[in-house]
DNA sequence: GAGTGGTCTAGACCACGAG
DNA sequence: TCGTGGTCTAGACCACTCA
């Protein structure tokens, strides 16, 4: 007879990466995989410890990597939870937009249009995927005394975010990421973004009220998942004397 | 008799922070007060253990924590070594300048003024200092294939970086925080930025070559030391065209 | 080979939050 | 009062760098 050992539970990851790290990739996987939702608990130290044999202290390096990471957030004396993205909000703090007393107006956002695209080619390639790969695409502005101030062309994989499409549009709400989320289960959790200040179009420039080649700022956004893989793709135009924005380094 | 236990070496903080906390400060003390240089190592985590007489994982999460921060970086195999700032070249990192074969292009430095001002007032409040203290200020153009592209106004507290004032103009170098560090002991660690498009005054449009009031991209930078305290404010203006910025959100 | 940081373990006690 | 994360300790062994 063959004797059993206990068997430790399987870590993601080579065998040759260092512990932790696997218990990170793991915990990752659970979350990206959905077993583990955005603002759930995750099991305490000393449960993960114990479920995935390793040393509390071991468990402690990979959530604090993951809490580093943003993944995860900790609470002492409450638990360990799974991050609520709210990236949403974020586009609000390159634009200045306050009523009089200083404090800061929220946007009110319009999905003009919402259709099937193949390509554009250079999108596909900022998501990357295949070549002639389908495509959502979402036209939207957002308000801000009642005017629209910022306006975003949305690229997102038709296979991941069927429901976008199909959906009532008043499902969706102002807010895309937690709308992705809830229809179809897809988290956002880094982003890289690249500005620059670029003439308007003539049909930017119309909607902003501008002339045609003033100029805008352009704001393009690589959206990823917890693997790290792009999910979104958009361009956001707004105008220059409303924009700022801060950067703290190191 | 009184006996005298063996005093642990001082600390600098509050009693009631963390251990780690304290070994923190106190190490960024050592830095900021020039007892370890940049390039430097600093002693391993054993001795720091056995100086300060707390537990080897205590230092480590000290250590850790520096180095998250920037302040210090960490060679396996090798040591713990303070960090050089290199942040002189940032801001050719928001400016495209590249020759045709698509590297980067280095900036010349010609510094066109330095004399002490005694304000302007929101420059001392930026800086925090007491209203009416003295600054050095500085005019630099920055220039890419022979055309000034950059035109930057520094602002530095007189009483930190007289040098700066004093010195041959030409140990200034084309890098001003190393001129900082060589001449006046004095290190930047972290800085702050704010972005904002603005119409060029008439003399900087004429020096970049454009007309009155066209947009010019407008770069406010708070410099600081180790203890976090500003040390210089300098404003930076460059062309819109060759603006680019990336940025990593989580 | 000597010295450094990197990983992993094991366990004690404290501080916080909620019932 | 209980369970959580936060701090601190102590020590083993590994992996990298350099002389």
């Amino acid at each position: 007879m063959i004797s059993t050992m206990p068997a430790r539970p399987v870590l993601a990851g080579d065998a040759h990466l260092p512990l932790y790290r696997r218990l990170c990739i793991t915990i990752a996987g659970r979350i990206a995989d959905g077993h583990w939702r955005p603002g759930d608990m995750i099991p305490s130290e000393t449960d993960l410890a114990r479920i995935y044999d390793v040393a509390p202290g071991t468990v402690r390096k990979a959530i604090e990597t993951l809490a580093t990471d943003g993944l995860i957030e900790r609470r002492h004396g409450r638990g360990t939870f799974v991050r609520r993205s709210n990236f949403d909000h974020y586009m609000t703090r390159f634009f200045l937009f306050r009523d009089a007393s200083g404090s800061e107006l929220d946007p009110e956002s319009r999905i003009l249009s919402r259709q099937v695209v193949s390509g554009p080619a250079p999108v596909v390639s900022a998501l990357g995927l295949p070549d002639g790969s389908d495509l959502i695409h979402l036209v939207r502005h957002r308000y801000w005394e009642d005017a629209p101030r910022l306006l975003e062309d949305i690229y997102l994989p038709l296979h991941r975010f069927g429901p976008i499409l199909t959906c009532d549009i008043e499902e969706i709400g102002p807010l895309l990421y937690p709308a992705y989320e809830r229809l179809c289960g897809e988290l956002v959790c880094f982003m890289e973004e690249e500005i620059t200040i670029v003439p308007a179009s003539a049909q930017d420039a119309a909607v902003l009220g501008l002339h045609s080649a003033d100029l805008i700022v352009a704001i393009d956004r690589w959206a990823k998942d917890a693997a790290r893989q792009p999910i979104e793709w958009r361009r956001s135009r707004g105008e220059t004397g409303r924009f700022r924005y801060k950067v703290k380094v190191e």
